[in-house]
DNA sequence: TGCCTTTGGTACCAATTTGGTGCTGTTTCT
DNA sequence: AGAAACAGCACCAAATTGGTACCAAAGGCA
């Protein structure tokens, strides 16, 4: 499965959320009580994302977390790097290079990192305030973006 | 991790090399040696990908198999697709949406399909023939690609 | 100062998924 | 016939994931 992790899914809805309260410090229970997700859940994939640097945390009785950027500075790619490293979508594309036997007898491998960059670039493109609301300047934006490829006709 | 299986990390370069003989059968055990795989995952995967109809298959002494289309036709989803099934980065973004409890608290969801189809359409932009072979005219491609956004204007 | 709230860190356990393999049947060519 | 190759099972082992629990540290407040 092409699939992203269910903790950097969840990474993208919690951010999502934190982005429309900017900066307001909104504490794990409030937010797992907004997005339905366990408590436990909600301060792992807060932490993760914090130790990263994405969101500044505030410990104590009023604390919480705070994106550190503003929200059209922050890309879908951001979120799922702070919680799940580098994106690779093989072996082969990741940096340390190593555990792939069949490497000398695969030419494909060099254009692997092709297909990795254009996935990347899919997801480096769409930010958290494109996410925050179905506003159809946002679907325009990719529409455009996508050009023939895929998802073209969404809009008009 | 937003990682690509290995059968499909597998079909990809299996394709590639068959592509790379055009209108010739190749049999499993041939590939596995091109490859450097065990024989009975290549035959694994090339069953799958048979069945689902992006080559055709020839029983007997002297069978084996071969692309159905040019390789310039066959693009990156294509393969994927035929060994995953379509390609759903979250369960949100499955067909048969079911299974997401925090749904009704999901306002996020409607845009993960706008993330999937960005995705999507990286990946249906990569053909076989541009991984067959470490050009510049694809690396070219690719990097204007890339420049404005994710999947933009792909081919023409 | 003492307590409560909240984040920080670690470790662990269970379940799902994955991927590799083996076996038997069917087709086709020599 | 017999050999070679695909087709379709079904199964088993291992890795990954994700959810949880527990304790430590920090900060506000009475």
């Amino acid at each position: 499965m092409i699939r992203l992790s269910r903790l950097a899914d969840y990474g993208i809805v919690l951010m999502t959320q934190l982005a429309a309260r900017p900066g307001v410090l909104t504490t794990a229970p409030e937010l797992a009580l907004t997005s339905g997700l366990p408590v436990p859940t909600v301060s792992k994939v807060l932490k993760a994302i914090a130790q990263d640097g994405l969101l500044e945390s505030q410990r104590g009785t009023k604390g919480g977390y705070a994106l550190v950027r503003p929200a059209g500075e922050i890309s879908v790619a951001d979120i799922i790097r702070s919680l799940e490293g580098p994106i690779a979508l093989t072996e082969c594309t990741e940096a340390e290079g190593g555990s792939c036997e069949i490497e000398p007898s695969c030419p494909t491998r060099t254009n692997w990192v092709r297909i990795n960059d254009a996935v990347i670039g899919a997801l480096e493109g769409i930010s958290l305030s494109e996410m925050m609301a179905p506003n159809l300047s946002f679907m325009a934006t990719v529409a455009a973006r996508l050009g023939a490829g895929a998802g073209a006709e969404l809009v008009d």
